[in-house]
DNA sequence: ATCTGTAGCGCC
DNA sequence: AAAGGGCGCTACAGAT
């Protein structure tokens, strides 16, 4: 671009912004960290002239007033990453437009649209960028190539947001993209807001994890040892040891599998990529066999304790931020159903992000002197946790979604057990007597709850078989008098199988329509076409009767993907509007509950530490705990009134000084 | 030494 | 014809 730059003091800034209501914004930082990076400069633009502010020299406070009117809106991309800097100067912009989360929720499901911008502006704007000059920026500071490049930045955002406008009105997306627009402040506080870890209790937990892990590895060695399996023991000793040792690395599931089949277990399952069979030590596999031998116990002991020592191991102590003296992580906020994921790693500085959503629930059954890894997670001095999670929050948003009559009573009447409910359903010979079906029939009870699990997700008689461990005829006979017993839920899935396969998306409610797009749907139109030609099934019944060539090589595979394809629409078309609508009602309740603490200015007073799909965690004074309370249900509550009120979402916050759940 | 794919498993 | 949804991390195994 023909770039002119000139100098201008901050007064024109605002003068030349003063009527704007929506201004490009972006910034560059040292790094990635609030704490421990500065900010170098902030730019503000539209289409015709943008400012490139030095922070060096001016005080990001000189333009709080600015970034905090209501009336403005801040285009931005990936608006996540300069929130945080905002928020490190206590300043919180009201309006955003993320062209990032925009172009998510344009293509979800498709491909994963990226943080970097120059995809953006080659896309919209047909302009390439050069990113050449980024690097340079720390070293040569505001040059005027930094300038120009640090401007570019923010020239094209405005025009990008409006075709991406144009396209969201045509694809009907306008509400899904405002929702993550809110969200995507809370999502910033959040990351910003860090989650405290103990750090000499996870010390204690680690060491702890250790000796137990230890115990188990030499357990099944001295198995081994003292073992008739003497091809796994290795005689050849140590010059200064009289040591055995055993050959096998417990941690290989490879050489495990060689030894378990030695030991006589199945080691068989389906391979459902291939849809041969292959060989497997999955903790499903080989617990069911553990009366086979004592080292399967052990060996299933020793994989638990590896995976703590592992994966909830010493991460977690080098992620502690130096500055705030806790866990920073990071989250993406639009995956294919919605849901946020959580986690990474930076591929440029290496830095390690923490998953906060896959940390090991706390068992009822606490050992006596162990640390569990939830335990580590603790309030400030003087700080309580509100820890809140809906009650059954997918199973209600099917109850709504398929407005199935029988579900519905089994809330109305608030019956209590769902189990027993299903199981009362598919067995009517059992009575409804739900508390007696819960004490009496525990084997009928246990295949309900088994098989609701699956149906949610897509199963079948077959998968409801394989869980069960029973035959394939007495699965199917399960499924089909689920549907028999919720015939309103056979037609809401029926409907939405439908849906994905005239449509190639599917759609999770009526009341934003956010959409997930299959990536794989023109491919499966092609096969479709081709299935559809006329004789082809007569050709396909030919070559399989005489096993040709052209069978094997064309036939069969094309109508093997053409079915998996076709399978996999329709498990997604029945699980994600579940799923991703459950994901929206948690967002908006995290709406809701920033803009109370904003309103109060309780912001930077008031923790939000983690989000786990269908939990928030609060971390607030201790003065505070109680009527917060009432407002993080209230908010929760609201939000799923917002949606549906059919059968309400409910949520019942826990105050303490733990992470329960 | 570094990358990629797979198996296995943690959470909802 | 296949046969439960969504994620991310760690170890191994095999490759470069």
């Amino acid at each position: 671009m023909g770039a002119d730059v000139c100098f201008a003091t901050t007064e024109d800034l605002l003068e030349y912004f003063k009527d704007h209501t929506e201004i490009d914004f972006d910034t560059e930082t040292e790094g990635f960290d609030p704490y421990t990076c500065k900010l170098l400069s902030a730019q503000f633009g539209d289409a015709k002239n943008q400012y490139v502010v030095d922070c060096n020299t001016i005080s990001m406070q000189e333009f709080k007033g600015l970034l905090e009117n209501p009336n403005i809106c801040w285009n931005m991309q990936n608006a996540k990453f300069d929130l945080k800097f905002l928020y490190h100067q206590r300043i919180v912009p009201k309006k955003i437009f993320d062209t990032f989360l925009a172009e998510r929720v344009l293509t979800t499901g498709l491909f994963r649209a990226r943080k970097a911008l120059d995809f953006l502006v080659h896309k919209y704007c047909g302009q390439t960028m050069d990113k050449t000059v980024r690097g340079n920026i720390h070293r040569e500071g505001l040059s005027k190539r930094v300038i120009i490049y640090a401007a570019t930045d923010v020239a094209y955002l405005g025009e990008i947001k409006r075709k991406q406008i144009a396209k969201l009105t045509e694809q009907n997306l306008l509400k899904a993209m405002q929702l993550d627009n809110l969200y995507v402040k809370v999502l910033a506080y959040i990351e910003y807001s860090g989650f405290k870890l103990d750090r000499d209790l996870w010390i204690k937990k680690m060491e702890k994890d250790y000796a137990n892990l230890d115990k188990a590895h030499t357990a099944l060695n001295d198995w081994i040892i003292n073992s008739e399996f003497k091809e796994y023991i290795d005689t050849q000793l140590d010059l200064f040891s009289e040591d055995l040792k055993c050959r096998i690395n417990w941690s290989s599931s490879k050489q495990v599998v060689e030894f378990f089949k030695k030991l006589g277990v199945d080691t068989q399952i389906k391979d459902s990529k291939t849809g041969g069979f292959k060989d497997s030590v999955d903790a499903k596999v080989i617990k069911p066999q553990k009366d086979l031998s004592p080292i399967i116990p052990i060996y299933l002991q020793y994989k638990g304790y590896e995976k703590v020592v592992s994966t909830y191991g010493n991460s977690f102590l080098k992620a502690i931020n130096p500055v705030s003296g806790r866990i920073h992580t990071q989250f993406t906020q639009i995956m294919d159903t919605g849901r946020l994921s959580c986690g990474g790693k930076n591929r440029s500085t290496k830095e390690e992000y923490i998953n906060f959503q896959n940390i090991p629930a706390t068992p009822e059954d606490r050992e006596e002197d162990m640390v569990y890894a939830r335990d580590c997670f603790i309030p400030e001095e003087g700080y309580n946790f509100i820890v809140a999670d809906y009650a059954g929050q997918e199973q209600i948003v099917l109850a709504n979604q398929s407005l199935d009559k029988d579900i519905l009573e089994f809330y109305d009447k608030e019956l209590g057990d769902m189990h027993s409910f299903i199981a009362s359903k598919i067995y009517p010979e059992i009575g409804d007597d739900l508390n007696q079906i819960k004490k009496n029939h525990k084997n009928k009870r246990q295949i309900a709850k088994s098989a609701g699990f699956a149906i949610n997700y897509g199963g079948n008689g077959i998968t409801i078989a394989d869980n069960l461990s029973i035959s394939q005829e007495e699965g199917e006979e399960v499924y089909e008098s689920y549907f028999r017993a919720f015939p309103g839920l056979k037609n809401h899935f029926a409907k939405a199988k439908q849906g994905v396969l005239n449509t190639g998306y599917v759609e999770f409610n009526t009341l934003t329509k956010r959409k997930s797009y299959i990536d794989f749907f023109d491919e499966y139109k092609k096969l479709e076409k081709r299935i559809r030609e006329y004789g082809f099934w007569d050709r396909y019944r030919a070559g399989k009767a005489n096993d040709t060539h052209e069978f094997r090589t064309e036939l069969r595979p094309l109508v093997k993907d053409f079915f998996k394809y076709q399978g996999m629409m329709e498990r997604k078309s029945l699980n994600y509007p579940v799923q991703g609508t459950s994901a929206e009602i948690t967002k908006l309740a995290g709406v809701y509950l920033f803009n109370h603490l904003e309103e109060q200015g309780q912001l930077f007073d008031t923790w939000l530490p983690n989000v786990v799909h269908d939990e928030l965690l609060v971390e607030c004074k201790e003065e505070y705990a109680e009527e917060l309370a009432k407002v993080v249900k209230d908010c929760m509550e609201k939000a799923g009134a917002r949606y549906y009120t059919r059968v309400p979402l409910k949520a019942d916050p826990y105050i303490g000084k733990d992470w329960c759940h």
